[in-house]
DNA sequence: ATGTGC
């Protein structure tokens, strides 16, 4: 397999064998021969043979190797003759981010840090399993699933106007209920509100750095400012509908899926009764997921009121786990597309963009731009992508530096695990200022303002 | 990611 140089940030494997369009790689010339790049390239590369594939298969600079498409992908199907695939989407559907906003400066509630951490670990369910402690009935959680955040706004869960800051209002019109399973409703209905585990987090952070005034003053940043993060997904109910959809795939569509290179590329036509119904379920999904990160983040902002006297905005909430239809110019010609964006975030002119480090790395806040649009589909990065695996992480470091140099860089730190502290200590992840100026290089999008942690939630 | 592994 040969990688060739596109440009200085593009990186192009010609189409051989069955690939219906080439695979292109954004990243710098250091990361591109990396180990965990050739297993997702590899990935890419199959993605590439899947039917109705337009235009490329592509990889963000934090790609690495996920289930059936790489983490950090990027692969969009014409809407009529091309497939939907969960593996294109990932477990936690709508796993992304939120951002809310006060008008505190740090010197302002420095002494208060412990407090509000310890209060947001007492009213926020955390970690492997985290539950609340009331069941939602089956017809309430049927109304989640439809409505989205407008639920949570008519609950009381929130601010009418936090709809206008969350991707698609916090409500994708095309889901459906009626094609999630009982399983998966069983298992969301006690899981609202809950923050989950691995590299979820909840994060109060400092901004430390504005980079383009004009924007940052738009969104009312400034350095010094309070901010808090929100990193979560849809828990169990999102899983088990990939776990549902896999195997309905499976049983329906053996034929279908003869020819795919690898299994877990298991995928329907867009346009069936299965990859229909998948689509329906998995934005059903998606909408659990805002409505998720809606509850948490009105908590918070409860605690801030509390604590400060201080009303929160909501910046922005983003998905990074997702398949979407929407229309993109391709070669002069608009088309109806399914885009899958697997660790990858949309990043559409204008739109913020939201990249979370990993406890005691920073955060970014950029704004999509119209390149992006011309690249990968108006589409970034999502993260800083692992280096270390679950298991090397616990090989190589231990709990007690990991906290010790949480403790020297002043971050303050609640987890519900140890396991965890060490799975997803910095030293896991690739640098994410340098994740970031690559983007930013390849002109996907641009930095607004870099957040540093003060205290953390883990799961 | 996940009531963490078929």
């Amino acid at each position: 397999m040969d990688i060739i140089r596109e440009n200085k940030y593009m990186w192009k494997v010609e189409k051989f064998k069955n690939m219906k369009v080439p695979v292109y790689v954004l990243t710098d010339s250091q990361t591109i021969r990396s180990q965990e790049y050739h297993e997702a390239i590899m990935q890419l590369v199959n993605v590439a043979t899947l039917p109705g594939i337009v235009k490329g298969s592509f990889g963000m600079p934090d790609i690495h190797w996920g289930y059936g498409f790489p983490i950090g992908g990027v692969a969009a199907f014409d809407a009529d003759s091309g497939i939907i695939s969960p593996g294109g989407v990932g477990f936690d559907i709508n796993c992304g981010v939120r951002i809310m906003t006060t008008s505190l400066e740090f010197s302002e509630i420095k002494d208060y840090i412990d407090e509000i951490l310890t209060r947001v670990y007492n009213e926020i369910p955390v970690g492997v399993g985290s539950r609340t402690n009331f069941k939602l009935s089956v017809k309430e959680m049927k109304k989640i699933l439809n409505n989205g955040v407008y639920w949570a706004i008519n609950n009381n869960y929130g601010l009418a106007e936090d709809l206008y800051n969350i991707e698609d209002s916090g409500k994708i019109k095309y889901a459906d209920a009626d094609f999630v399973s009982d399983e998966a409703i069983k298992r969301g209905a006690d899981e609202l509100g809950t923050l989950g585990s691995g590299n979820h987090f909840i994060e109060i952070q400092i901004v430390e750095k504005v980079f383009e005034k004009e924007n940052a003053e738009r969104y009312g940043l400034f350095e010094g400012q309070i901010v808090y993060m929100i990193h979560s997904g849809s828990r169990g109910l999102g899983h088990q509908v990939a776990t549902d959809y896999i195997k309905i795939f499976r049983d329906n569509l053996k034929d279908w899926n003869k020819k795919i290179p690898d299994k877990q590329l298991i995928n329907a036509p867009f346009k069936s009764k299965y990859g229909q119904e998948y689509f329906s379920a998995m934005n059903a999904a998606a909408n659990f997921a805002f409505v998720n990160r809606q509850i948490m983040g009105h908590k918070i902002r409860n605690i801030f009121k509390d604590l400060f006297d201080v009303e929160s905005k909501l910046l922005y909430d983003i998905t990074h786990n997702i398949a979407k239809l929407e229309k993109h110019n391709v070669d002069g010609e608009e088309k109806d597309l399914i885009v899958h964006r697997k660790g990858a975030t949309r990043a559409f002119p204008d739109q913020i963009v939201l990249i979370p480090g990993s406890m005691g790395s920073s955060s970014y806040i950029l704004l999509g731009t119209e390149k992006s649009m011309s690249i990968a589909f108006g589409s970034s990065a999502h993260g800083a992508g692992r280096v270390l695996g679950r298991r090397q992480a616990k090989r190589r470091l231990n709990y007690k530096n990991v906290l010790n140099s949480m403790k020297e860089k002043k971050i303050k730190i609640i987890s519900k695990s140890k396991n965890t502290i060490v799975e997803e200590a910095p030293e896991v992840y690739k640098d994410v200022d340098s994740v970031v100026d690559i983007i930013e290089k390849i002109g996907i999008s641009r930095k607004i303002a870099k957040l540093t942690p003060v205290g953390v939630v883990k799961g």
